[in-house]
DNA sequence: GTACAGGTTAAAGTTGACTTGAAGTCAAGA
DNA sequence: TCTTGACTTCAAGTCAACTTTAACCTGTAC
């Protein structure tokens, strides 16, 4: 049941208070409870955050991301939405996985392999050339 | 050895003509030759704009991307330096592929379980829970 | 030769995601 | 009581990544 501040719960998001008080704006966020005019949050909300700062690193906007967070408490027209944007994020998804496999076989074998650009290293990969080269 | 124009691999890359230009101009892509002004293309082009636009799914900026592809014709020492490059992004994409396989489950799993909204299905996730509730 | 489709540049505008600044409120401590 | 530190709002500023606009050029088709 502990109450923290803005700044509290930024320190542990790794944000800045200006940050929540924008998603806040936008209704990314809830509006907290407040005391005499501060806001006041509990540990729940690190949750939501944690997902907030995955999603958008997958490429999500903001706006999407407020969309599949509030189809809540409403009809069930509201639900299905949710279910078509989690579909249509699913497939993003897993197509962004995919790619960045090959981006991390490509960083990692160029590692080992030595070339001295990434235009090298992606002949290298795609010749499956594993021998150093310099 | 077919020549393309700008508009033409601007279509094949899904992107517009305005961005290939611009990428030239912040040094992300090279100068291409020129017909009466004009610039052609071949069709290499097309490998670098794939990188670019997977390397910026996966939150690398165009300046990040610039200095991964430009260690080129150069020393020894930026050789080095694509190479530090690399190696911290190598860590940066395999921690987003851990994550977005997290969001990824959190998504699917919650189309088989018929959540109404995301936070029911973090939960959802979080506990364990197979079965349809609705 | 003139219309037109598609190219060119440079500069200004837009969008998303924040951040900063100014001016004010509030509670606790000296 | 007065200062201090942490909060508040609202408006304006910033930054990256493009896009749009305006004015112009060029090769081909009629």
């Amino acid at each position: 049941m502990s109450e923290l501040t803005i700044s509290q719960i930024a320190q542990q998001a790794g944000i800045r208070p200006s940050t929540i008080r924008y998603y806040e704006s936008i209704n990314v966020l809830p509006e907290p409870r407040r005391v005499s005019g501060q806001r006041r949050y509990d540990e729940t909300i690190l949750e939501r955050l944690a997902f907030i700062q995955v999603t958008q690193k997958l490429g999500f906007s903001l706006t999407e991301i407020q969309q599949l967070l509030q189809s809540h408490n409403e009809d069930a027209q509201l639900s299905e939405q949710w279910q078509n944007i989690a579909q249509q994020k699913l497939v993003q998804v897993e197509l962004l996985l995919q790619r960045a496999s090959n981006v991390k076989q490509l960083l990692s074998q160029g590692l080992q392999c030595g070339c001295s650009n990434l235009l090298d290293c992606i002949q290298c990969v795609l010749l499956n050339c594993n021998s150093a080269q310099r």
